[in-house]
DNA sequence: TTGTGTTTTACGACCTCC
DNA sequence: GGAGGTCGTAAAACACAA
């Protein structure tokens, strides 16, 4: 049967049927099995089954390959099925109009249940995706906190030795302590970092590698 | 060969559109 | 009101492992 005539002026792939075995997926190996099965069970030699005339239940009977297959071109033309294609593809298939009915309703139902499958992956895909996203904003958040407790008891640290070394040596004069201390071996500013004048850095804290760098002025320490 | 899971065909109920 | 749509479901046909 001429291809075109189902469907027109439309561009059918005619390659589809010497291409694809199948409509759907399946293999041609697995269809041919199913072929043989089909032939044995109901007796039929080359016309599978169509008529069910080898005595079989004539009220539920598959379709043969070809079928199936003209019907698939059929639904990829266009999926909505009007009177006039029923009426001409049940001519030519040599089925019931009824039949082309039901079997586009239920190509339309296997249709959107794949659509609703492949739709379910991408929005699981995106939101595992979107899960790891959190949980690395999650763990940049706990390292930020850590940073900032690390810093805050630093600052309390030099707040109370300031204060403490103040009174005792030069009389309260507390606001330059962090920069007066010289690095005296007994001072706690006596490292590297007490030099960086005139603020307090506090690179020692949060490590050499990190980007952050919190600086505290001298003003908060007075 | 058989039990079991999947796919395909068919139907009824209900809804929408013309 | 009729035709054709979706939705849910039954049951036949089929595939396949044990």
């Amino acid at each position: 049967m001429d291809k075109h005539q189902l469907f027109g002026s439309s561009n059918v792939d005619t390659t589809f049927f010497a291409a694809n075995g199948t409509a759907q997926g399946e293999t041609s190996k697995q269809r041919a099995r199913r072929r043989r099965r089909r032939s044995a069970r109901c007796g039929g030699g080359d016309g599978d089954g169509g008529e069910m005339d080898g005595g079989g239940d004539p009220k539920k009977r598959r379709l043969t390959d070809e079928q199936a297959e003209i019907l698939e071109l059929s639904f990829r033309e266009d999926r909505k099925l009007e009177t006039a294609r029923k009426v001409y593809l049940a001519a030519e298939l040599g089925l019931d109009p009824k039949q082309v009915a039901v079997w586009f309703q239920n190509r339309r139902a296997r249709h959107k249940n794949k659509t609703l499958e492949e739709e379910f992956a991408r929005l699981k895909h995106a939101h595992d995706a979107a899960i790891l996203h959190k949980c690395h904003l999650e763990n940049e958040l706990l390292r930020l906190k850590e940073r900032l407790g690390a810093t805050e008891q630093e600052v309390r640290r030099l707040r109370s030795a300031a204060g403490s070394h103040g009174a005792s040596v030069d009389g309260g004069h507390a606001a330059g302590a962090v920069g007066v201390c010289g690095g005296s071996p007994s001072s706690s500013f006596s490292t590297g970092t007490c030099q960086q004048q005139p603020g307090f850095s506090g690179a020692d804290v949060l490590g050499r590698d990190d980007d952050l760098m919190m600086c505290v002025p001298e003003w908060f320490l007075a």
